[in-house]
DNA sequence: AATACGGGGTG
DNA sequence: CACCCAGTATT
């Protein structure tokens, strides 16, 4: 790696980024504050899906002291769909920790920065770089396959080496942005197109042999689920339970219902998801059904309608239940399935949502 | 170094 | 469908 094509390279893909950068929200922004919302939620999560959450974010949590002083059920409802949700509950947990012991700003060095929760060496470097253009490599999976296909190096540490040599010292946040938008865009993962690439010439994978290794992977099979969902309406309003804090979608809202296990009824399923509610309902229709796919389980949810006698008496079926009305639904966090199974059930009713 | 975490995508 | 993609925290 002749340190003579590195400037070289470096000025391709800054011309490069310069001309074909797309226009995105957060790239318009010089806030270190609305940058660090943004790197957050790119993490594990593509650009389209992002812009809608980013914007409605900024709007409601401006600051960082908005975000500090923000109930967590908001900002976890209004992350609702994106996923990770562990992200959202670590922006508010950094932003207190920014009012308390940074002034109420983002840190500025490598070392604080990462010393904050839902910050790790790829967003440190990027807030280093973008917000503060200070010359610190960001590597992404993007930048990692282009630098690995463009070095032809495989080792971590390697790779480390080579971005941190050649991130561009006038221009750090934009190159780094740059070796990012090229992997989303023109090298990627299976079928990059080099013939569009500023960087063919200097590639190693793109010289070797004409072809560029595409990434290696393990691919862990997935399982086949299916998960019986109560929507079960009284008074006009719905149940909503609470799951535990610890572990998978912590905290978030949904609806009664769970994992089928094997050799188990639906029936049987929602009647021990129902619990005491049981005996005062009847088994309901069944008014449509979704999927859902994450990372190792394929989900199919029939959802279930179930009416309560208003006058009914009973104790809620678990300790964190809570009947819900349609126009206040918007306030719970709740995960995609969910999401969807709520859109069946309005689409049932046509009536809100 | 492996795994959990939740969503999305392509062929 | 079969398979692929992606940061941080934890172990």
């Amino acid at each position: 790696m002749p340190q003579k094509n590195f400037s070289s390279i470096r000025r391709k893909l800054l011309r490069w980024y310069d001309q074909n950068r797309r226009d995105l929200p957060w790239r318009r922004s010089r806030d270190p504050y609305a940058i660090w919302i943004a790197e957050t939620m790119l993490q594990q999560t593509q650009v389209a899906t992002v812009v809608p959450y980013y914007e409605r974010f900024l709007e409601n949590f401006p600051t960082i002291d908005a975000l500090a002083r923000a109930p967590l059920r908001k900002v976890l409802a209004l992350w609702s769909g994106l996923g990770y949700y562990r992200r959202a509950r670590n922006l508010k947990l950094a932003a207190r920790i920014m009012v308390r012991r940074h002034a109420g700003l983002l840190p500025t060095s490598y070392d604080d920065l990462l010393a904050l929760p839902g910050i790790g060496d790829y967003t440190a470097g990027a807030l280093m770089s973008i917000a503060f253009q200070k010359p610190y490599p960001a590597i992404d999976g993007n930048a990692r396959r282009v630098l690995g296909r463009l070095f032809n190096l495989t080792s971590e540490k390697k790779l480390r080496a080579a971005a941190a040599e050649l991130v561009s010292r006038s221009r750090p946040g934009q190159f780094n942005q740059g070796l990012m938008e090229l992997g989303a865009t023109i090298c990627a993962p299976m079928k990059p197109c080099c013939p569009e690439c500023p960087l063919r010439c200097d590639c190693a994978a793109q010289n070797s042999d004409g072809r560029v290794a595409t990434t290696a992977k393990k691919y862990i099979g997935v399982k086949a689920v299916t998960w019986p969902l109560a929507v079960v309406r009284r008074r006009g309003k719905i149940l909503l339970r609470r799951r535990s804090t610890e572990g998978i979608l912590a905290g978030l809202w949904e609806l009664p219902g769970g994992e089928l296990g094997a050799s188990r009824s639906i029936r049987a399923c929602l009647e021990s998801h129902l619990g005491a509610l049981n005996g005062s309902l009847k088994f309901g229709p069944r008014i449509g059904e979704l999927r859902h796919g994450i990372t190792n389980r394929r989900i199919r949810a029939p959802v279930f309608l179930f009416d309560v006698r208003p006058e009914t008496d009973f104790h809620l079926p678990e300790l964190h239940s809570r009947w819900v009305s349609p126009s206040s639904l918007r306030g719970y966090p709740v995960s995609s399935m969910t999401l969807k199974a709520l859109r069946i059930f309005a689409a049932h009713e046509k009536t809100f949502l």
